[in-house]
DNA sequence: AAAAATTTTGTTATATTATAACATAATAAT
DNA sequence: ATTATTATGTTATAATATAACAAAATTTTT
């Protein structure tokens, strides 16, 4: 297993291959040890999410698992999705109501997203420092319960300037 | 003009009517002074927004626009958000797929929703060091070039725990 | 004030995103 | 093997949002 997709996929020499396989072999292996079922569609529908860095809508994937699946439905994918981002597999855009693969569902994690707006990429931040801390500081000041934060960003990538 | 609606709806002497009043006195203000065209759908929409600190759906909207102007259609109700969201005289909630009122419209700003799962009741942050800060760093850390932010706090809030 | 240009609203249709509900099949537990 | 549980198949529909074009209202220009 490499670790050259680490820090996604704003990165010059960003190599997906390895990239996608890593994530679905952490995929596998976390399913394994938390007795999770990865079955063969929810599986797929993993793989299909991990095709890009841009996100994917549900119906984008179900377009793409009814070329191989024919009789693929709604509830096909939108439960697999739910498997994938209950165990963090995944990860919702709200913004977008779109789907990413996540590379690290093994570590509790908050997440925050950057979104490019010209190459439509999205990299997942692993601050659980910064913002995250900026957030829980800003709530406790208000006597606000965090649970779940949605983070959002959306500009230019190095890249795309 | 009072301002004890300055702080949202987590407080106890919370006067929702003073609120509402408040918010649309800004808002014809801003369109004065702005010269732009709070028509009267437009108001009126922005009225219903301002029936509580519940974000209310484009949809939910459109049932009470619709029981005194019975020819309203989604395309009513949306043109008039987009027109109130363009202007900051509302804010989406990307996690909802709804709108809530900002009260204040007038000053540039980049907003930090609390969100109450009990009471369903959002309050806009004004925080523009904390969060804000943190958020611009990580991203300046990364070259990426932030134009937008989205960031939803999902929690209990004070009077809710 | 009339004409032209622009903006807003009316209206119909449809696209996109998501879930409910119930049947069947596959897998796991007893 | 039987039972229970989980996953999938299938049909229908709910919820969210926009396209496209016509008509009306408003603003600008003449």
């Amino acid at each position: 297993m490499t670790t050259q997709s680490i820090a996604g996929p704003f990165q010059p020499g960003h190599n997906h291959k390895a990239c996608v396989r890593d994530a679905m072999n952490i995929a596998e292996q976390l399913c394994q040890s938390k007795d999770l079922r990865l079955t063969k569609i929810r599986k797929r529908v993993l793989e299909l999410v991990w095709a890009g860095h841009e996100p994917a809508t549900a119906y984008q994937l179900l377009k793409k698992l009814r070329a191989e699946k024919e009789n693929a439905e709604p509830p096909t994918v939108y439960r697999a999705l739910d498997f994938l981002v209950e165990h963090n597999l995944v990860h919702r855009i709200e913004s977008l109501n779109a789907f990413i693969g996540c590379d690290h569902p093994e570590s509790e994690h908050v997440s925050q997203f950057l979104i490019c707006s010209h190459c439509n990429q999205v990299a997942e931040l692993d601050d659980s420092v910064t913002i995250n801390h900026a957030v829980s500081e800003e709530a406790k000041r208000l006597g606000f319960k965090v649970s779940n934060q949605t983070v959002e960003i959306m500009g230019l990538c190095a890249a795309c300037q």
